[in-house]
DNA sequence: GTATTTTATGGTAGCGCTGTCATTATTCTT
DNA sequence: AAGAATAATGACAGCGCTACCATAAAATAC
């Protein structure tokens, strides 16, 4: 019966009907009110607000999307939280919504694609206001419902691609050969590299890739490169740069995918006793703060984590529609040079 | 006119009724295999399972809460992400409700209760089947509908006070205590403590006051103590250690509100040719892994935080309904020597 | 002073799903 | 073989809100 399911229900929980009864004004009055919509006069909406008030009314989002088939809530699927770029790209994000009635929901793909489709497909259930996602590479599937979809969508970190509506970030091709550039004009000519095994990694392997061709373009190349099993830690930085420089103890810079590894490297090197930048140069990637406050900082270049974050999430809260047109915002990168390369 | 509604709508987006139509079933069977509840023939569950593919069917979620009154969103809300302790709670949560049906939607307050209280009642909009929220101490109006309401909640961290319902985390009241006994064991006598200015960081407040109880109780006392006026980062520890020592120069041990600040130390003490551990000690917080990589390890404790993210996600996991009793886990604490005190 | 626009409010019909109660087939008891 | 329990499915109302249209009152136009 009807009544019994009411009776569970509505256990002290207010709706829009017991505010509009006691304000005595119609549920739509009421809800335009909440929703700072339309044309309301002064009185009304004082009245309103203290029948809110003094119920604690709280509007009920799902019946709220379930009517106007949108929602306030904004998708956030990113690769990792391990790592502090992550959280800093989400930190800006809440930055830019914080004041909006945007609520971000987060799910995290450990750089998988199909964990990316999977995650989408059950947050599109939410018809959420908009997407954020990390890179420009989805699956089919994911592609095409974020083409398709009624919400606006941000591709972040990576713009060297084609994206769904808007890129905001660097090109992580152009670092990686700008890596390269300055290494060289450096002097040092023994290239190594010391990655890691995230094959899903596209940015690192842009990094990578960009560094082979600057490399190339000035007729060198890497002499040697290891990759850790593990993911890219400072410890898994230490200890690979300990193996690399075992089997060639000839190398005179060593470049890292992450700031993490190449502090694992720095700490190596103190342990090793190897001058750092004299005897061996090394070189990181995101600009870290902590790398930047060792008594030598390190050598890297400056991913703009939060402003990507705050730049896509302020981009997406300009219009309600779908753009046009497809944007690509490129926050660049700062090299850092530090005093480890 | 319902039609033109209808028209704008559903575009492309099948429902649970065009399902139904093309399986040759009624919805609420449509609804049972979506949702694996009740009795369903395989037969009909193949087919069903089948229309939904050929249709591309997402369910509605927004509805799903409506029809139920409740909804798979967990809420998490957060004091900052600024630092690597919360996304590493955040991962633990994650790692816990990943193969579940739970969506985690995320808020962080900047250590304010009353954005807290702010977010917390924005989120309680969707219904959410579970709260999580980090430490004891929020508003009164917060407090009145995290108990009250038709949710579990979990309060992370701290486990020193009156839990709503479960409470995980460690005792930081403890933590400092032990970290003075540690200390004074070693032979330190001249503490100093260089701080931050997060006022309404409850957790490092309980650890400084643990701490004045030991020295107090091994008749000793603070012989200098900063703050920073910005937060807790590395920079601010180095830049603050070096005033303190520049004021006391007879200290012979520092502690600091977490490791960030405590590395920060270090940084200091090998730029000024400080000898760490003989003449001046240092200890941190969290036990953070970039601190136990450096070549002379950071002494500071660990704190659990991954394991308090997963855990209270499962314990929430657990059961649908609110607990009769309090529960409160004690992860604990692990005290690292570490070489710097 | 009437026509037109603007401002302020309300009635009503769903949104897409699930809870509740029935109903019918099937299996198990004794 | 009749009765009881179980398995499998369906009808239907309604969750709490908002889009849509309509209407009344006030302001403005000419």
């Amino acid at each position: 019966m009807a009544r019994k399911r009411n009776a569970n229900r509505n256990a002290g929980t207010p709706t829009l009907a017991d505010v509009a009864r006691l304000a005595g004004m119609s549920e739509i009055t009421v809800s335009r009110v909440v929703r700072n919509q339309g044309p309301i006069a002064d009185a009304t909406r004082t009245r309103v607000l203290a029948a809110i008030a003094q119920l604690g009314y709280i509007p009920n989002r799902a019946a709220g999307s379930l009517a106007s088939a949108a929602s306030t809530l904004m998708t956030v699927i990113l690769p990792s939280l391990s790592n502090i770029v992550f959280p800093d790209v989400l930190r800006g994000i809440h930055t830019a919504i914080t004041e909006t009635a945007f609520q971000p929901v987060i799910g995290v793909t450990d750089y998988d694609p199909l964990i990316e489709e999977r995650i989408l497909l059950s947050f599109l259930a939410w018809q959420p206001a908009a997407v954020i996602l990390a890179g420009l590479h989805h699956t089919p599937t994911a592609r095409k419902h974020l083409e398709q979809g009624r919400f606006r969508v941000a591709e972040l970190m990576d713009i060297d691609g084609d994206p769904v509506d808007i890129a905001v970030g660097m090109s992580h091709r152009q670092a990686g050969y700008e890596t390269g550039r300055h290494l060289i004009k450096r002097g040092y000519r023994k290239f190594g590299y010391a990655g890691h095994m995230l094959v899903h990694d596209d940015r690192a392997k842009a990094r990578y890739e960009g560094l082979c061709t600057a490399l190339q373009e000035a007729g060198l190349s890497l002499v040697a490169e290891m990759r850790s099993p593990g993911g890219g830690s400072t410890i898994a930085g230490r200890e690979l740069l300990e193996k690399l420089l075992a089997a060639h103890p000839d190398l005179d810079v060593v470049i890292f995918p992450n700031d993490d590894m190449a502090m694992g490297g720095i700490f190596h090197c103190m342990h090793a006793g190897i001058a750092i930048k004299e005897r061996l140069g090394l070189f990181g990637f995101n600009g870290l703060d902590i790398g930047q406050v060792m008594p030598l900082p390190l050598s890297t270049i400056l991913s703009k984590r939060f402003l990507i974050g705050k730049t896509a999430a302020e981009k997406l809260l300009e219009s309600r529609e779908r753009p046009a047109e497809k944007t690509i915002i490129n926050t660049g990168f700062d090299i850092i040079e530090g005093g480890t390369a």
